[in-house]
DNA sequence: CCAATATGTTGAAATAAGTCAACATTAAAT
DNA sequence: ATTTAATGTTGACTTATTTCAACATATTGG
């Protein structure tokens, strides 16, 4: 991507955390399928380069190359409810009976002070 | 991303809708705690338009975009267990006692056909 | 062990992702 | 209704991501 922002250049350690971690679950299912690197690639339309990245929880590759990842080895389906509202709990709290259309910061027209 | 990937040009169905699906939760979660976009930006250290971006569910996006914005949104361990090895009932079946650390394809050795 | 192949590494070239500015549109609060 | 702020849109610019080639390394199967 042009310039790289602060989340992509270093990111959170939670952040790296959890793409490292799907990294390495997305090459232990690759294995158990006994497919290679080129495998995937080939099958989401990338070079095995891109999905070596993958593997190795690499912050800048493109969300649709990990989620076509998960596609090629059959896993899509757990990225389905990820933020789902419906889980998000702390959210439904929150949430006070209106559902807005933009997050508006309170009004400061009072000079009074 | 220099000579862009299928994945990511057009990307399957199945991952388009996935995307699109996420990002309408990651916009959902923002507005039930009153963030503007601008916050989610600061706190991910990118622009108003990257998550706006996210928002849309935009295939070339980079994945550690959409983990910093479920991370500031306290969202991200809903990442946690995304193609865990233990839940991948159908790769523990396919996995045959042992672990390779390579998927090697039949060997063709034999030219007697 | 040996041969075959899967994966790692490096460097160069290509282009799309990310940023920003400026303006338009839309919704919220009083 | 009016004003203020949040979000949408466009276009131009920058540069990191992706691709590819060639070679090195490591692991598997026989």
């Amino acid at each position: 991507m042009g310039n790289r922002s602060r989340i992509t250049k270093s990111p959170p350690a939670a952040v790296e955390n959890a793409l490292r971690q799907l990294g390495r679950n997305l090459r232990t299912a690759r294995l158990r399928r006994r497919l290679r690197i080129q495998d995937v690639a080939d099958r989401i339309g990338a070079s095995r380069f891109t999905v070596a990245d993958l593997e190795k929880g690499k912050p800048g590759a493109s969300a649709a190359a990990y989620f076509g990842a998960l596609w090629a080895l059959g896993l899509l389906n757990q990225a389905d409810n990820l933020a789902d509202p419906d889980r998000d709990e702390e959210g439904k709290v929150l949430e006070s009976a209106r559902s807005p259309r933009r997050a508006s910061r309170r009004r400061r027209l009072d000079n009074d002070f």
